[in-house]
DNA sequence: GATCAAGATTGGCATAGACCAATCAACTTG
DNA sequence: CAAGTTGATTGGTCTATGCCAATCTTGATC
């Protein structure tokens, strides 16, 4: 679906056009001249030069690093999110998944997780905070509020690896069905240090509410996934 | 869920922060100082202070014209998005929605709709496009293409309203289920023109896949909703 | 009183350049 | 020859500034 002639555009627009057309058919990692470079040879600033590259970057097309350079990056990964868990995802597509856990402790539930999951604020609640990644790369980063204290919760989960399966086999809680929201958001200097990429990148943010059968709240989760390397995948069929 | 305080941040996130904090409780609409008095308030440049705004109007905190100001955001508009129609989702949340047609005919496929829709390239698609707007604002842009002529579209549609009522009504098409692909994406110029936004600013874009009970496409959609506006809702039952 | 014109104000785009920080290659040193 | 140092290169942040375009206000004009 080849987008139409530009109807008007700013300068660095063009700038980003021409570059797109430099980088493509080159390989993921290949080198692109320089900022100063590419603003001598396209007769502007750096700063403009800077600002389509920006946006480049921001779309997943390039990638850079201080000291180093600008270079082509590799396309998305699509990712399917149903009722399976992200690992059983990534596998399904080939890839090595991967999960760094950054702390998994009961702590008492704000207003929102408390409403959320059907709680009393104060109540006492399990936090699971991982960064998801693939192949080898910090993909997402994780929060999760599941009600109440899971006794031997953390070795539980290292055995099993993923968190569904240890909820339902373990737990004996079983998801009937969830409801994710997905939302755009700037990266901030925490997503900054925690995925690795630039300020300001556009992420997409996950809300998952998770119930039983009964309609109880099994599992409130923000997933804040890197935008520039990651599609959301929602299957639905009708009813019935 | 508050987050922490930023580990280490440049000084356009310093002043976003302040800027927020400035906008706290204040009415949607109401002005903000001109960029330069804050500029001068906080002692930095214009660049600066550019920066920190352009986050909190892609965030959709903000909005602003050229000429008149800056000024507050309304929130946003939450959207539920299953086998229902646009126009149903926004009804049931108490929404005006509303739709501009831009073009409507029967054209040759290309490579990429072809393959989705499993034709030939070359085979006659109906194209759909238009402007899907809530409380009189713009908020997304949509194609759809459908396979084949359907004749007497134009009319059906116009009486009917949604699309899904006309294909299930008038042609016995039934849609058993849809994959939904979300993304992200910077509004380019025809984006900017069409949805009122900013250059830059962040989109969700969502291809939609809907299938008949065999199995067969019946509908290619590509829309670009503004991500400062929207966010998108997918619920899943567990199969059974 | 209504209409139009001119000017002031405000955001939009772009320039030029300074300084910092990370990287990497070349060189020195033990 | 290995380890450490230095310096050039490259991206990261920020400043200061100029001009354009849209909007709004003000005031002259009919």
């Amino acid at each position: 679906m080849p987008t139409a002639v530009p109807p008007a555009a700013p300068k660095y627009y063009l700038l980003k056009t021409e570059v797109l057309g430099l980088i493509a058919g080159l390989q993921p990692g290949t080198l692109i001249p320089t900022e100063r470079a590419l603003a001598e040879k396209y007769a502007t600033s750096r700063t403009t030069v800077r600002q389509a590259i920006s946006e480049l970057v921001a779309e997943g097309r390039l990638g850079r690093v201080q000291g180093h350079g600008t270079f082509v990056a590799p396309p998305k990964v699509t990712h399917v999110r149903q009722l399976t868990s992200f690992s059983d995802d990534a596998r399904n597509q080939g890839l090595r998944p991967d999960s760094r856990l950054l702390a998994l402790d009961v702590v008492k539930s704000d207003a929102g997780v408390a409403a959320h999951l059907g709680l009393d604020q104060g109540d006492p609640v399990t936090r699971l905070e991982r960064i998801r990644l693939i192949e080898g790369e910090p993909l997402a980063h994780e929060v999760a509020w599941l009600p109440g204290k899971l006794p031997r919760f953390k070795s539980n989960l290292a055995k099993a690896g993923s968190l569904y399966a240890v909820l339902a086999d373990v737990y004996g809680l079983q998801v009937a069905d969830v409801e994710d929201t997905v939302e755009t958001a700037l990266a901030g200097p925490e997503d900054v240090r925690l995925l690795g990429i630039e300020m300001g990148a556009p992420l997409l943010v996950v809300h998952r509410l998770a119930r039983n059968a009964a309609g109880a709240p099994v599992e409130w989760t923000r997933s804040a996934f890197r935008g520039d390397r990651f599609r959301f995948v929602s299957r639905v069929k009708s009813g019935g």
